[in-house]
DNA sequence: ACCTAAGCGAGACGGTACGTCATGTCTTGCG
DNA sequence: CGCAAGACATGACGTACCGTCTCGCTTAGGT
C-alpha cells in the first residue's frame, strides 16, 4: 500500500550526518567565505567521510544552497498594523539575515555559479527565492484587506506585480549591502518605504529621520 | 621609466601586454564562466607569462574586477524627453549588458568575494559601482529642471536619495536577471516605471501592454 | 566423535559461495591482473557479498593463493621412459601453467608480497610449492630404479638435494618466462636438459635442434 | 650547432630532485614494502611535491624499477682462479642483494606487473636483466681461456647458452629465497656449484659440508 | 511447528591513496 | 633587464577501494 522507495535494501544512510554536514557548511563558511571552503574540511568538521559528502551532494554549489537555504525560511511576517510597517519589518529582517556571514558571502556565490549552471540555478529557485516570495503574498493580501491596495485584476497580473515587488524589495536590500557594501540603516529603510509608497517623488523629499 | 621607443626590440609588449590580457580574461569569462578560469589559461589566450600577469594583478578577482570594469562605462544616458523614458532606457541598458556572459558571470562572483576582502569592495566601487551613480545624477538633474521630481534640500540629502534610488534601480535588474532567472522584457519594465512613478499603488494595477 | 566446531548453530556457510568465489577470481586475475583486482569486483562477479568473502578470506592475498592453488594440483609426471624425458615433460607443463594469465600475474604478486608477510609465505609454501616437490621426489625415485641416478645417502641429503633440483628447475622456468620475458621453447628446454645432465659444459656446446 | 634537446626553455628540471626521489623511494620500501608504498609517501620524504615525481615517472612501477636498478649494477665479478669458483662468488653476491629489503620486496612486485604491462617488461629488461648477463659473459670467457669449457660454436649458440646459464642460475637463487623462502647457505651454494659441474648426478651425491 | 543464531544481499560508513589541476613563486636562456 | 617558458611546493579536487557496519531477509538445527 505504502509508496515504498524503489531502494529498500542496504544500510540506510545516515540522518544524522545530514544534519551535521550542513551544520558544518554553515559554521565553515562563517569561518573560512565561499571560496576558501573545501569539502574535505567540511567533511572532517562534520566527523564525516568525503565520500559521505559526495554520495549525497554534487558539489560544493548544491550542498551550499541547501545549508543556506534553511535560514532563509526564519523569514516570517507578522502583521505590524499597516503596510508601511510590514515593508519595513520585512526589509529589516532580511538585511539581518545577510548581515550573517554564512549568508552573506554564500548567496552571491551560488547565484553566481548558476549563470553558468541551469540545474543549480533551479535549485537556487525551488529552495531559496520561490520560498521568500510568500511574504510578498502575505503582505499585499493585508494591505488589500486594510484597503492600502487595490486588489489585482486576475491571477496572472498577481503573480507578475509579486515577482516585480520581490524584485524591487529584495534587489534593493541585496544591492545595498553586498554591492555598495552599506549598511541597512533606518534612513535608508525609511527612504525606501517612501518610495514604495509614492515613488521617486517621495523618495527625494528629506524624511523625518528616527536614529 | 622614460618611453624610448626609437628602434627598441622587445618593449613594445609592455603596452600592449594590459590590453591583451584584459581582452583573453574577457574571452575566458565568455568561454569558461567566473569558476573556471584560470591564470595560466589567461596568459596563454594573451600570450603572455603567468609571470606577466602576476606583475601587475594580485589575483583573479583584481584581474576580473578591472576586465569587467570597462563593459560599464559604456552605459550612458542620453535626454529620452521625460523622467520615466529615461529611467525605461537605462534599465534596459543594464539590462543588456548583465544579459553578456562575461558581465553575467563575473558580477556576482567579484562580489561574492568583496563579502570577505574590504580592499577588492573597494576595488569594486571605484571602478564598478560608483561610476554608474553617475548615471542617477544626470537622469535626476533632468528631471528637476522639467519640474517631474523637488529639487534637493541640501548635499547630503541628495546623495542619500541617489544611492537608494540607485539600490533601487540596479538592485531590481539584476535581482530580475540573475537571482529570480528572468528576461527584464517590457512588461516588467513598465512596471518597475510605474512604480517608481507611483509606488506600490501603480505597480499592481494592471498596465496597457506593449508586448 | 567428530569433534564439531564450537559454535554448531545458525545458518551454515553456503558451499556453492566458496568455489563461486574462487572461479571469480581467476577469472578477474585473467581480465584485471593482479593489481587492479579489487575484492568488490570479485564479490560482483561470484554474486556473492562483500561480506561473505571477508567472513571466509583474510583479503586479496589469502584469496588469490587458494585460488590459484587448484591450478598447481594439475601437475602430473607420467613415466615417461628416462630421466631426461621426465624433465622434459614436467618442465614443459609446467611452462604452459605459467602462461595461463591467472597463474602468471598471480604468483610473482603474492610472492612479492609473502616477502614482508611470513603467515601468507606459510600459506603459499603449503598450498602451492611444497605439493609440487612430489614431482622431484617421484622423478627421482624413478631414475634411481632405472639407475640413471645414485641412491641418496640418507633422509636429510635426500631432502636437500631435492629441495635444490626444485629450486633449480622451477627457478630456471620462472625466470624464463617472467623475468627474461622469453618463451620456453624446444631448444631452451633441451638446453636446460643437457645442462641438467652434464653441468655447464654440455650446456654450452651446441645441440642438436628438433625444431 | 650541437643537436640540442628539443625543449631548451624554462627552469630546468632539478638534478638533485631524481636523486632525492630514488633514494626517498629506497628507504620507503624498506620500511613499507612494495604494496604499502605511496607516491605521496615517497615525495614527502624526498622534501619535494608529488607533482615533480609524476613529472619524471609514470607511476609506481617505473619508479620502482629505477630505485632499484642501480642497486643490481652494484654486481661485479673479480677472478676468483676457477669456474667453480666465480660462480659460487657470484651466487652469493647476488643473495646478499635479494637479502636487502629493498630489492626483495621490490624485484617480484615489479616483475608480477610486468606480466601485463609490455613496457614495464621492456624497462625491467634494459635496466636490471639485461645489464646482469656480463657477469655470466665475463665469467664463461675466463672458463674458456682457462681450459674449462669448451669454445661456443658461434654468436648465437653463444648468447643463447648463456641466456640459459643466467636464467638457471639466477632462477634458482631468486627462487630459492623468495620462493622457497630458504637461506642460500653454503651447503645449498656447493651443491648447486656441483650440480652446475656435472649435472644431476653430481648434485645428489653427497658433498663434503664447509659448514 | 516454533526458536534461535548464524549466514546472506545490499549498500552506507570512515578512511586512505590516487592522479590531476590551479595557485603563486622561482629559475633558466633569449633578445 | 623584461619576458616566455616551464619547473617547483602546495593543497584541493573528485574517484576508487578498503574493510567494517548496519539493515531486513533467509535458512538451517535443536527443541
Amino acid at each position: 500500500m505504502a509508496p515504498r522507495s524503489p531502494a529498500r535494501t542496504g544500510r540506510p544512510r545516515s540522518a544524522a550526518a545530514d544534519a551535521a554536514i550542513l551544520e558544518a557548511t554553515r559554521a565553515a563558511l562563517v569561518d573560512l567565505g565561499w571560496s576558501k571552503l573545501t569539502l574535505g574540511d567540511v567533511a572532517t568538521r562534520a566527523g564525516v567521510a568525503k565520500t559521505t559528502l559526495y554520495r549525497r551532494w554534487a558539489g560544493k554549489n548544491e550542498l551550499v544552497v541547501d545549508a543556506v537555504a534553511a535560514l532563509f525560511d526564519e523569514l516570517e511576517l507578522p502583521d505590524r498594523g499597516s503596510l508601511a510597517a510590514d515593508v519595513e519589518y520585512v526589509v529589516r529582517q532580511f538585511a539581518a539575515l545577510l548581515d550573517r556571514p554564512e549568508a552573506k558571502t554564500a548567496l552571491m556565490a551560488v547565484v553566481a555559479e548558476s549563470t553558468r549552471d541551469e540545474p543549480l540555478r533551479a535549485r537556487i529557485r525551488d529552495s531559496i527565492v520561490d520560498r521568500q516570495k510568500r511574504l510578498v503574498l502575505v503582505g499585499r493580501a493585508r494591505a488589500e484587506a486594510r484597503g492600502e491596495l487595490p486588489r489585482a485584476q486576475g491571477a496572472q497580473d498577481a503573480a507578475r506585480s509579486a515577482d516585480l515587488i520581490f524584485d524591487v524589495v529584495a534587489g534593493a536590500v541585496v544591492h545595498r549591502m553586498l554591492v555598495s557594501g552599506q549598511a541597512v540603516d533606518s534612513q535608508w529603510v525609511h527612504g525606501l518605504v517612501a518610495l514604495l509608497a509614492g515613488g521617486l517623488p517621495s523618495a527625494v523629499s528629506p524624511l523625518p529621520s528616527d536614529a
